[in-house]
DNA sequence: CTAATATTCAATAGATCAATTGAATAAGCT
DNA sequence: AGCTTATTCAATTGATCTATTGAATATTAG
């Protein structure tokens, strides 16, 4: 039957994609791709494994389709080979929060601040940004900010926010924002920021998922 | 520190459910699955597996929340656990297409004749199909079509088609539809009902993709 | 040209996964 | 109760995956 091989090689090259992301680390590697390019070494540091380990698992998503790298110089550039990967990303997410009971218990036991932190949409935010009524506060390291965010938004990762803290505008609301929907930067910056008496939120979602609902980003 | 075990852990099960769907009969069961209940028995058999591996394969895809499953008298009914679950397979094969190579070239080779066929999108067979303009065929296998299809479509399965041909009426269109964008069926049901000089094109997606949209679907 | 940096390749050992088989459980039928 | 059907469990074998290590390649700097 030819078209049972046709469909068996289909669905073994979907599997294939599915299987590129089967691995906790693979899938940390794609959620730091997702925020913007980077270099072979940059990414090992950040994911805490060695450099060729890292080598070997962005060429399995390279197999894949999922990321696509260009060389300048010395360095070797990764970076999501699309929109589409993010979103991809992000229905695995949904799938998770939805009907994996562990993940649930997971995101409310660490981040069971969630309902209290009243999380803006990235619609209203738009609205409320570029009308000049909130700061937008982005938490993440220099590097990424640097390539790629929400228009208007200053940068103070999280590290630093303790001893930068006077460089925000008391008197206007703070939308915060980091990663994703799991990253935790945005989570304890409202916390850090309500615990000095600021008025701060967080918003729904990180950068890529900005970028996914076709919002403009600055760079 | 925690917070890093919260994103490993957490990344972790997002990967148990890659890892689910990291198999080419897993995903040929899902696909089964997106179509409507059934029994272990009824997916071995379409599946062509032995029943204990297909029962293993579904243990899999229920560990990872993707399925679930009811017993009913002897039988154990498994389904999808969402529509979220038939959002993600969508998500998977659109990356495939855009960028695995290997998936696009498949593609053209097997449904060569994808372009020719003009596929129908779903909002507008809707208003096509309710203004009483066109003949909704659903070239499924009856167990299928029992277990949900789209409003007023009638059911020839593809492999009594040639035998059925007199049931269609000839002066209106035809759109068929199967079981997705890469289901044989209606692609090849659509060239044998040209082939007697009959109008027809094929539906843009198929039932789950129907149901994704949020249209109405009959039983 | 030589040294240094960034990345990839190759080989290894330990772990996990897949398909098969036969037995065990559980529900209905006679 | 015994028999049949549907599903799951358990154990095996062969295959594939992961992390680590050290060497190989390529590009830039001195």
């Amino acid at each position: 039957m030819s078209t049972d091989n046709f469909k068996h090689d289909l669905f073994n090259h979907f599997a294939r994609i599915a299987k590129a992301m089967s691995h906790g680390y693979r899938l940390e590697l794609l959620e730091f791709l997702a925020q913007g390019e980077r270099s072979v070494d940059a990414l090992a540091q950040v994911s805490g494994l060695g450099v060729a380990n890292t080598s070997q698992h962005l060429q399995q998503l390279r197999q894949a389709g999922l990321v696509a790298n260009r060389k300048q110089g010395q360095k070797v550039y990764y970076r999501l080979s699309g929109l589409d990967v993010s979103a991809l990303l992000a229905s695995l997410r949904k799938v998770a929060e939805c009907h994996l009971a562990d993940v649930d218990r997971l995101v409310d036991d660490y981040l069971n601040i969630k309902d209290s932190l009243e999380p803006v949409p990235a619609g209203e935010l738009l609205k409320r940004a570029s009308a000049g009524l909130v700061t937008v506060l982005d938490v993440r390291p220099a590097e990424e900010y640097m390539s790629g965010h929400l228009p208007g938004a200053i940068n103070i990762p999280f590290a630093e926010l303790k001893k930068r803290l006077h460089e925000v505008e008391r008197d206007k609301e703070i939308v915060a924002y980091c990663r994703g929907p799991h990253c935790v930067l945005a989570f304890d910056a409202v916390v850090k920021l309500r615990e000095v008496g600021i008025s701060a939120r967080r918003l729904e979602g990180g950068l890529p998922e900005w970028k996914l609902e076709g919002l403009p980003v600055e760079s």
